[in-house]
DNA sequence: TTGAAAGCGCTAACAC
DNA sequence: GTGTTAGCGCTTTCAA
């Protein structure tokens, strides 16, 4: 690989005036050299050393994604963002993906006193004492979900304007009896959504019976206790809102399991748009939420607090918007 | 950060002598100086450099796992095997995600340039030069799929001897009219999934009828055609083969829009098992496949092409197992 | 068994 | 506008 040293003995001039070129940042060099110099890089296919650059500077130059599990639906559009975002800023973007054998903070902080990376963002929150860990260990961070632990650190959806839209929807084609089927019992985040969607709903003078408010253990198999109760109730709803995508994929798949057509028997809208919305059959109406931008702001604002800027916790828009596909139907 | 020249004045002895003790392969070292330098370093929680250390050997001690789309099924087994493995070495694993922007192998070369990684595993092939590429810049990498371009830098599955088991598994308990759904038209590995499937059958004098050998685009949603030609075929198959569990997932999604119960009407056998496979209605049946394992020999097969070791392409075992679930069931 | 010393590639005062 | 210089934290050869 080139380094400074040959750009300078290949232009004749000295490997400070390099670093300043290639830097780009400092206009004390005159055009001629600067030229040279920056058509010697070019043909030696010059790339800073990151390892160096990032010794002298205390900077690796790289920020993580960290997350404990890669197959969640809406990571491919945070990550996009945040990568498109990253290559804007000259910074490299990492996941990486902690395991279950480590305790996921301490790993992290490990691994950025190593110099590995200057900042993390994550989405989970992968154990209590998560973000206090960080925080004493002085890592920089930017969590894509709010908690009140987090302090002015995030970067989130609107999640409350996400639930209401669902709600509303639901609402205006026309039904009445409404289910919700949340994740993550006792969650803020699950309970923040829940009241979300039942507000909007007691607007318009719609209770959701306690009867059809479920929370499902992603990890386990109550989808089938869900459809049962759901399909089997003397009165059962005519439509059902889940808290993601693979909540409405497995529920559409249990229902089926009790004969319940979707959206013939009842209507299904998911939360969070990914591919498998339009793939699955019936194609999931759902509320789709900013996650590309998102991601682009989370990278952003870890940018910023790496250079010493603290801006407040931000709600990234645009608002939601609903994606009428074919698991929902208005209610004659 | 405590540095080597704090433990070395915290003990007052040279750094030099620090370094050969937290390296941990130097006996020149008397017993109690170690002890005291080990001590030092504990309670000054220590972290030796990278961007220093890498600087000097020239390694960053990180690798790197590639890949275009975090959602599939399969990573994270790989990536729990392959992250195992990389602490047990002492190695950093990060995953990457090359963006639809970038040219991949391009960006990777310039990142393994600044020194961010040493080294590289894919599963997939984001473009047809990728591997040349990578070759040409000398950068150490491992494909976890055996394609002829890759020479002997692979770590992959028998997936002949996966889909000759799940051939074996239909026809066993009794299917004589089987159908085969693969992915990726025209590639290599597509090729070899379907020949060794007809392969085993025909041993069995078995045939499958060009009719039903269908290949899916995974983008797209050929699945409901499929879906539609399986379900209205005058001769209906009693079972159908898929080379992946998502095209397990979306065959039978599809197959209930054509009103075709599985089992009950046709079984349906997937490819590969992640905890989909265990929460889907019907459960599914699959073929198992050593994924963890895969990713540990991977990354220990990385290490050793970094170390000038160069052993020749491997097949992980142990042997493919057939996960017995609802969606097959046996031809009276 | 331990220390001295050079240098990996880069940045950033400071001097000219 | 350009060069000189010191040093980031570490490894490793050589000498003691």
């Amino acid at each position: 690989m080139a380094t400074l040293k040959d750009i300078a003995a290949h232009c004749g001039v000295d490997i400070s005036t390099v670093s300043r070129v290639i830097q780009g940042r400092d206009i004390r060099v005159s055009k001629v050299t600067r030229a040279k110099i920056l058509e010697a890089a070019e043909s030696l296919h010059y790339r800073p050393n990151a390892l160096a650059r990032g010794l002298k500077t205390r900077r690796s130059g790289a920020v993580v994604f960290a997350l404990s599990n890669t197959t969640r639906y809406v990571y491919p559009e945070i990550i996009d963002g945040a990568q498109e975002k990253a290559e804007e800023l000259g910074l490299c973007l990492f996941l990486y993906c902690y395991s279950p054998r480590q305790a996921a903070a301490e790993s992290l902080i490990d691994l950025s006193h190593e110099g590995r990376f200057d900042g993390v963002m994550f989405h989970d929150l992968p154990h209590e004492s998560f973000i206090e860990e960080l925080r004493a260990a002085s890592l920089p961070f930017v969590s894509l979900n709010r908690y009140e632990s987090v302090g002015e650190r995030y970067v989130c959806l609107d999640d409350e304007a996400g639930f209401r839209a669902q709600a509303n929807y639901l609402a205006d084609i026309g039904h009445r009896r409404i289910g919700f089927v949340g994740v993550k019992p006792d969650s803020e985040i699950s309970r923040r959504c829940r009241s979300a969607f039942c507000g909007a709903l007691e607007e318009r003078r719609i209770t959701v019976a306690p009867n059809l408010m479920f929370e499902c253990d992603f990890e386990g198999l109550d989808f089938v206790r869900v459809a049962t109760e759901i399909g089997s109730g003397v009165r059962r709803p005519t439509a059902v809102a889940t808290a993601s995508l693979a909540t409405a994929v497995h529920l559409v798949a249990a229902l089926k399991g009790q004969n319940v057509r979707v959206p013939e028997d009842v209507s299904i809208i998911g939360y969070h748009d990914a591919p498998m919305g339009a793939w699955h059959r019936p194609a999931l109406t759902t509320v789709r939420m900013p996650f590309r931008i998102q991601g682009r702001r989370a990278v952003e604002r870890l940018y910023d607090i790496l250079n010493g800027t603290e801006p407040g916790g931000e709600v990234v828009g645009p608002p939601p918007e609903i994606v009428e596909r074919e698991s929902c139907t208005p209610l004659a």
